[in-house]
DNA sequence: GCGAACTTACTGTTCATTCAGTTAGTTGTC
DNA sequence: GACAACTAACTGAATGAACAGTAAGTTCGC
């Protein structure tokens, strides 16, 4: 199996290489935006030459998508488990509260441990998804889980999803700036469980009405 | 007065050219970010020379710098009064829904009119904020507001303030992504007459359980 | 006619990509 | 199990395109 790790780490490993190369690319990418980010930069963090990313992956724009590609598939991994579980213990135990602070506890630890993935997606959003392909543009599962604790109840199921992502994903993608702004870090672990509280009260509320 | 109209067009005047180089270069800037928007592109706009733009503002920062502080101006030249309006009919009357629309129905007026303001902030939140001074990273008039409206009932200002700029910039932020995939149009009429009443709904029941 | 507005051709830099060459690892042969 | 033959990984210097900035020159407004 090529994944199997190898007793004697080679000197030449393709997929240590390519791994490597896949890394340093995410964080320049996300830290400073596709075009600051340079080949030769990605390079050298990987600890590789100039032109292996281009050997590797054909070119600065394939090499995008595969960070992107790489990215969305781990947040659909980690967040459709997360989401079914909430749905469930909501239907079995008709909960809502619980539910909701499963989800969104989970989601915004999430988004906090792959801060690169929110900012790709700020990025992408800002360029017009023009690197995403017909893949979903935000976690299907989350969405999917909200619809189903919300119940048929609530008017507009739609500005019910927008107001949950947001929610959760503007601290994250503004932290630099407003949170900056406020003295207060996004990242940091009070401001989080602040905001999990803030975010489940908020849709409680909404949601308890009706 | 220098902004007053002259009779006679001339050819050669100096605040129509800056005029004309500033919109250009915001349009270009919110559309496709400081990097892919090139100074041949924006003189092209703007309908004058490659040298121009360097010759009022001295270089491609500096524009971009005078382009995103027209635009704070703009928003505080905006909001303020709006901001103004909605605290003082609250605090008369004590009705706090209607001071609500008031509030968030302009301020989704205002980030639609002007969308190049929420992807030019979106872009500095991005980056650091490196182009932003010390000046307000979200409207100060819009915080102060909601803190006032709120009153001292809720726990967590901050939270609310962070929520309600959220609520109200992320389906602009996102239109081209997360929007376009759920089939909706944060520029539509619709949606923004939706979207307000979807805002005011969440931050009232928030608000009213304090 | 003088100064500000404006143009145009040019310069230097940065960067993605290419490619000819080098070396590590593997496979087959005896 | 050693050695040759071969493949794939990897390097780094060269190339050319794109672009911001410059400056010498031109034209307009007053």
């Amino acid at each position: 199996m090529s994944s199997a790790a190898p007793r004697t780490p080679r000197r030449r490993d393709a997929d240590v290489s390519r791994g490597a190369i896949l890394d340093a690319a995410e964080h320049l990418f996300s830290q400073f935006g596709y075009e600051r980010a340079t080949l030769s930069e990605i390079s050298r963090l990987a600890g590789v030459s100039t032109g292996l990313p281009t050997y590797f992956f054909g070119g600065k724009d394939n090499l995008y998508r595969a960070v992107l590609g790489r990215l969305i598939v781990e947040r659909e991994a980690r967040l459709e488990p997360l989401a079914e579980r909430a749905v469930r213990s909501f239907e079995s135990t008709g909960e809502r509260r619980a539910a909701l602070e499963l989800l969104i506890s989970g989601y915004v630890d999430f988004l906090r441990e792959r801060l690169a993935l929110v900012r790709l997606m700020g990025r992408e959003a800002l360029d017009g998804g023009r690197h995403l392909g017909a893949g979903p543009r935000h976690s299907a599962a989350v969405a999917d889980a909200i619809e189903r604790i919300a119940g048929t109840s609530s008017g507009d199921v739609d500005q019910l999803v927008i107001t949950t992502v947001a929610l959760c994903f503007f601290p994250f993608e503004h932290n630099d700036t407003m949170l900056a702004a406020m003295g207060r870090d996004a990242m940091s672990e009070d401001f989080a469980a602040a905001r999990k509280r803030h975010v489940v009260d908020v849709l409680e509320r909404v949601l308890g009405a009706g």
